[in-house]
DNA sequence: CGCAGGCTGTGAGCTTGGTCACAATGGCTA
DNA sequence: TAGCCATTGTGACCAAGCTCACAGCCTGCG
C-alpha cells in the first residue's frame, strides 16, 4: 500500500491535498524488478502505468539489426508507461529497470475514473507531456547541430544535475552510468564516446571507472557542453 | 467570425457539440500570413496558439551559425504555439508560414476558461501531445538507425499521405516543398537530400522540378522507406 | 520580355564517426 | 580465491555525409 506522503511528492499528483490522494493508495500495486529486468516491450499492449519510487529506469527503441537507442532516463518520482495508457495504443518503446527497482502499478480504468473526479491532475499530465515534447525535440536539434564530445557534454550536465541528490556536495557529481549506455542515450557508438570521456579526462574535467562518471569539474564541462 | 462547421473538424474539438463551440466563436480571431512570415519566434514569451485554416507552417531552430532544423509541418485543422501556452514556458521554435497562411488565434485565458467548461476538450490536447511525442521518438530513433536516402524515402512518405486532400488519385502525389526544407526536415544536408532524389529520380520512383516532388510509384518508395 | 536571384544537380576532397580488433582491468560468482 | 565476463581504452581502417564550387534552370518581378 503506498502512503499519501509519498504521493504527493510526485510530481503530477503535487497539486491535490491529501484527501484528494487518499482514493489513490488503495488503486496502486507495487512492484518489484531487478537490473536488467524488462518492465514492457515495445509493441506490447499497453493498459498500465508507473510511478517509481526507487531505482531508474530506461526508455529504448531497438532497431531490425539489434542496436538499441535510449530515448530517456527516469528516476524516482517520475512516472512512465502513460502514453499507451493516455491514447490507447500499443507501447512506442521498451522499458528496462537499471537497477533493483521498484514501482507502483495504475490502471487505465483507476487512473481514468480518479482523472474524471481530480481534473487538476490532467493539466499536470500536460505540462508533464509538454515538458518532455520540449526535451525531445532539443535532442532532436542536439543530434543535427551537435558533433559527439559536445553531447556528450551536455548529456552529463544534464544527468548530473538529475542524478544529484538533495543536499550533496555539489561538486564530486557521480553518474552512474555505463559507456554503453551513455552512447545510446547520445545517440554514437561506444567507442566514439570512449574518446570524448577520455579527452575530458585528459583535461582535468572528469574521472572514469566502472559504470561510473565523477565530474570534478562542472564549469569545464559547462564550457564543453556550449558550442 | 471563425464558425462552428469548421471548428468541429479540428481534431481537439471534434468531440464537442456545436452547441459547446459557440462560444469558442467569438473568441478566435484570424489572422493572415505571407509565405516566410514569421509568426512567432523561438524564445519569445508565448500567450497564444493559432489554428490553421488554410496554408501550412513550419515549426524550426536555428543553431547558433545559422543552420536551420525543422521540427513539424503544420497543415489546416491543426494547430500550433499550444506549448508555451499550456506550461506558460517561452516558445521553443519558430514559426514561419510557408505559404499564404490563415489561422485562428486563441488567447491563453479564453482558452483556460474553456478548458475549463470543457474538460473533454483536455482528453484531446493529451491525445495531440501523446502523438506529438511519438512522432519525435520516432523522428529520433530514425536519425540514429537509418541513413539519409532511407530518412528521405520515409519522410516523403509522410509527407505524400499528410498532402492528400480528399479523394484525390492516389497515385501521382505531389509533395510541394523545396529540396532546402525537405533536408532540414531530414536532419541532412540539400546537397545530400538531393543525390538522393536523383537516385530514386533513376529509379522510376519520382520526378522532381521545382519545389515539388511527384512520387510515381509508392509502392517502390516505400520499399526505399522500411531498411 | 529580360534579367537577377532562387532552385537544382553534380563533382572533388575532407572529416567525423562507425566498425573491427584486441589488450587491460575490475568485479562478481562459484 | 580463481576465473570468467562485463567493461573500458585505443589503434587502424573505412565510409557516409558534409563542405565548397560551379553550372544550368526556372520563375517571378521590374
Amino acid at each position: 500500500m503506498a502512503d499519501v506522503e509519498f504521493l504527493s511528492q510526485v510530481p503530477i499528483f503535487s497539486t491535490l491535498e491529501p484527501e484528494g490522494l487518499q482514493p489513490l493508495t488503495g488503486k496502486l500495486r507495487p512492484r518489484r524488478y531487478q537490473r536488467g529486468e524488462v518492465i514492457f516491450h515495445e509493441d506490447d499492449p499497453g493498459d498500465r502505468m508507473h510511478i517509481i519510487v526507487e531505482g531508474s529506469v530506461k526508455i529504448s527503441v531497438t532497431s531490425e539489426d539489434g542496436r538499441e537507442k535510449n530515448i530517456a532516463l527516469f528516476k524516482p518520482g517520475e512516472c512512465f508507461g502513460e502514453m499507451a495508457l493516455l491514447d490507447g495504443s500499443n507501447r512506442s518503446a521498451t522499458a528496462t529497470a537499471m537497477e533493483a527497482l521498484e514501482t507502483l502499478v495504475l490502471m487505465r480504468d483507476d487512473f481514468q475514473e480518479f482523472l474524471a473526479v481530480n481534473p487538476r491532475v490532467s493539466v499536470e499530465i500536460t505540462n508533464m507531456l509538454t515538458q518532455r515534447l520540449r526535451n525531445v525535440n532539443q535532442m532532436l536539434v542536439d543530434t543535427a547541430f551537435l558533433d559527439v564530445p559536445t553531447r556528450v557534454a551536455k548529456q552529463l550536465l544534464a544527468l548530473a544535475s538529475s542524478y544529484a541528490g538533495d543536499s550533496e556536495p555539489a561538486e564530486p557529481r557521480v553518474v552512474p552510468l555505463g559507456q554503453d549506455e551513455l552512447a545510446s542515450l547520445v545517440g554514437a557508438s561506444r567507442e566514439t564516446v570512449s574518446r570524448a570521456l577520455t579527452s575530458y579526462r585528459r583535461m582535468g574535467i572528469l574521472t572514469t571507472s566502472h559504470r561510473r562518471i565523477v565530474i570534478n569539474d562542472l564549469k569545464g564541462l559547462e564550457r564543453m557542453a556550449s558550442q
